[in-house]
DNA sequence: GCGAGCCAAATA
DNA sequence: ATTTGGCTCGCC
């Protein structure tokens, strides 16, 4: 008899613990079990497990509780390898999140421990028959058996269409002449339609970061800063290349599938197969599949999104973190809130594996860290084919003169400058970093502007579609003709918005032109095919939302129009500042990056503002010492990190009374560089009432243990739920 | 997270 | 008298 340490699958903190369940048969620790909990049949994960000497029943009563027998057995082996699963002993610990919640986010659909895994895609077979030539007795065959023994010709197998079933096919097949072989099917196949080399010769630059980073023995994690178009994916696939001489693996993050499927051809075409993909546009399946092969161990090369972080690649040589700046590492949304940047941080240290970090406009943060010395900076400093950065000119929106009465989005030098590149045979990149018409719809009669009711926001203008839409949590409604507070037919635009930029490049320009928003091409083949087009210039325009800032070389691009770079610098956000810089300067590189100088121009109401001064200059160092300043003038990260707590109640007293327990309890702790901020304001999204507690503070160790006895303290409160986000970005 | 069990209000 | 809804409890 056996006993086994359970986590049973809701997540829930006070069910964050083990519950005690017997088993006839030794069961594997890693393995998922069905069990009875409570009146229900459950999924259960077993942590622990040892052999009971005494009698179930004296023992049991020894405890105090009852011990049931699990109900069943769902895996022949352990779901996670040792690696993951001290990996996510680690996050449970960092992020204070249950650890089955942390197992269920690691994991694909089928091998959750829960039970809607049960639903999930199951394993597909090809099946091929093998033919048994030494069971042949070839002296009593009949004429039928060895026609079909002949359709094997010099083969042994065939696939299993090949042969249609007849009752020659089953008599050879009890005879074991015949033999139905399994192979687990791969339902992804991935498009590669660009072509890249297959041979790759480094400029001295690139070898010298390459060198730096092979030959570092002290530094495990490396920030790659390569100004726009010098060449760092060059640099990644090298180092790939010399991790897998090295028999280890390599992980490639890239910030969201705009970026993909560039990543994806590059290193197909450079590797071939051993490269396996996860992000978000393959289907359960296809995810499945492509994660089973890469545990299996039949694909060392790992290119995926946020989530592909947890591939469970056998010997982890290397994690490549490309654009890192980017905010879609931060898992903001869902229950289980990590930073695929810390998880690396994690990975590679435990592994002995090197981290490099790219990005032209590093985070502040991360630079931070080079500055300190904690990360080693390795730098690309010239264009891969030696241009200048482009020519930048500022155009302010505030300035009638800019604008003409024909357009309010394209301001006079601007349409003279599309229609001189247009003329020479050039091409357009115009970014406009707002989806739909426009941001929000306002009554012209009475003022009312139309808000989510989930979520309190401006709900955004769509005119294809013609619906209103909340780009926080999707909820969409068809846009009413009149207004529902005073009936007015009569509304008020904002700030337009990508489908409003195309009506007016319609009007000003007789050209094709190509549309690039998440609206209309959220499928990887579908931007592909968006860039691919563009890439091989049967299009001289390319209008999208930020999807086109990052990573495409184009070779023909000559000039870049930001439409509107006001949009980010507004959100009330403390990485709002780097994330316009950003944005700007990676749009700016994608003008002129063969012989020719490229040009932008930035549209904005803020001339003078420092983001928009040092992105126009392409100055991030510049950038860098102004913000730090301001970041640390306002304890904002690096310099102080944020421990943000959500509190939500369907009690108004409820939430007061624990976020000021909250605010208290590390108020009376009295610890060395810890702030206490809040609580916020009490808010209300439909029947749920909430607010936020921040606490600041320099370092996790002094905060961690407090943190954890006070989980401890309302774990059991059925009337509130707590978030804890650990430095998060929206804030 | 969720069903059982309990109680009190609603229904007729 | 019987159904319905809300709330609490505790799971091994």
């Amino acid at each position: 008899m056996y006993i086994l340490k359970i986590l049973v699958e809701h997540i829930v903190l006070k069910l964050n613990r083990e519950f005690l369940y017997s088993s006839e048969n030794k069961v594997e620790i890693g393995v998922r079990v069905f069990i009875k909990f409570n009146h229900q049949e459950i999924v259960g994960f077993v942590i622990d497990s040892f052999e009971l000497k005494e009698n179930l029943e004296e023992y049991s009563k020894r405890l105090g509780f009852d011990i049931k027998p699990i109900s069943g057995i769902l895996d022949e082996k352990p779901i996670v390898n040792k690696e993951l699963w001290d990996l996510a002993n680690q996050l449970s610990e960092h992020y204070f999140f249950p650890l089955i919640g942390v197992l269920q986010t690691m994991l694909p659909n089928s091998m959750k421990p829960k039970h809607v895994a049960l639903n999930g895609p199951k394993i597909k077979y090809d099946e091929f028959y093998k033919l048994n030539k030494e069971k042949i007795n070839y002296k009593n065959l009949s004429k039928n058996a060895s026609k079909l023994i002949s359709k094997f010709e010099n083969s042994l197998v065939l696939q299993r269409n090949k042969l249609s079933k007849t009752k020659t096919l089953d008599e050879l097949i009890s005879k074991g002449i015949i033999e139905i072989e399994k192979v687990e099917a791969n339902r992804y196949k991935p498009l590669i339609t660009f072509d890249y080399e297959k041979e790759i010769t480094l400029t001295n630059e690139q070898q010298f970061a390459f060198d730096e980073i092979v030959n570092e023995q002290e530094y495990f994690t490396f920030l790659l800063k390569g100004v726009t178009g010098s060449g760092k994916t060059e640099v990644y696939i090298k180092l790939i290349e010399k991790a897998k001489e090295d028999k280890k693996g390599s992980l490639v993050l890239v910030p969201e599938i705009a970026l993909t499927p560039l990543m994806i051809s590059r290193l197909i075409s450079y590797f071939g197969d051993g490269v396996a993909v996860l992000h978000s546009s393959l289907s359960p399946a296809q995810r499945y599949d492509e994660y089973r092969r890469i545990a299996r161990g039949d694909a060392d090369i790992v290119v995926g999104t946020r989530s592909a972080i947890f591939a469970p690649l056998k010997d982890l040589g290397l994690i490549i973190i490309d654009e890192e700046n980017d905010e879609s590492y931060k898992e903001d949304d869902q229950r289980f809130l990590y930073n695929a940047k810390d998880v690396a941080s994690m990975r590679a240290k435990s592994n002995n594996a090197k981290l490099v970090l790219g990005s032209a406009t590093p985070s502040i943060e991360t630079m931070a860290k080079a500055k300190k010395g904690l990360i080693k900076l390795v730098e690309l400093k010239n264009r891969y084919y030696d241009v200048e950065l482009p020519n930048v000119y500022v155009v302010d929106k505030n300035d009638k003169n800019m604008f003409s009465y024909k357009s309010s989005v394209f301001s006079l030098p601007l349409i003279k400058k599309i229609k001189e590149t247009i003329a020479q045979g050039e091409q357009v990149i115009l970014l406009i970093n707002s989806r739909g018409y426009s941001n929000n719809l306002q009554c012209r009669e009475c003022g009312e502007t139309f808000k989510c009711p989930t979520c309190n926001l401006p709900l955004h203008y769509h005119r294809v579609e013609n619906i209103l839409y909340c780009h926080h949590c999707e909820y969409k409604i068809r846009k009413p003709d009149t207004c529902p507070k005073c009936n007015s037919r009569f509304f008020k635009f904002g700030n337009f918005g990508i489908e409003k930029v195309e009506e007016e490049f319609k009007k000003l320009f007789n050209v094709p032109y190509l549309i690039l928003d998440s609206d209309r091409a959220n499928k990887t083949y579908q931007i592909e095919e968006i860039l691919k087009n563009f890439n091989e210039e049967k299009y001289q325009v390319l209008i999208g939302t930020q999807m086109v800032s990052k990573g495409h070389d184009f070779k023909n691009v000559s000039l870049v129009g930001i439409l509107n770079a006001d949009t980010l610098i507004n959100f009330p956000n403390y990485r709002s500042n780097e994330m316009t810089f950003s944005l700007i300067t990676q749009t700016i590189g994608r003008a002129g990056r063969f012989e020719k100088q490229g040009e932008a121009i930035i549209q904005t109401s803020y001339v003078d503002n420092y983001v928009i001064q040092t992105a126009a200059n392409q100055d991030y160092d510049k950038f860098y010492d102004l913000e730090i300043r301001r970041r640390k003038m306002s304890d904002y990260p690096p310099f102080m990190n944020v421990l943000s707590f959500s509190i939500k109640s369907k009690k108004e007293d409820m939430v007061l009374k624990y976020s000021t327990i909250i605010k208290n309890y590390f108020e009376s702790l009295n610890l060395k560089d810890v702030q206490v901020l809040g609580p916020s304001k009490l808010n209300k999204l439909g029947q749920i009432f909430s607010n936020n507690v921040f606490i600041k503070y320099k370092k996790f160790n002094v905060i961690h243990e407090d943190v954890k006895l006070l989980i401890e303290s309302y774990k059991n409160e059925n009337e509130v739920q707590v978030k804890i986000n650990l430095n998060p970005y929206s804030y």
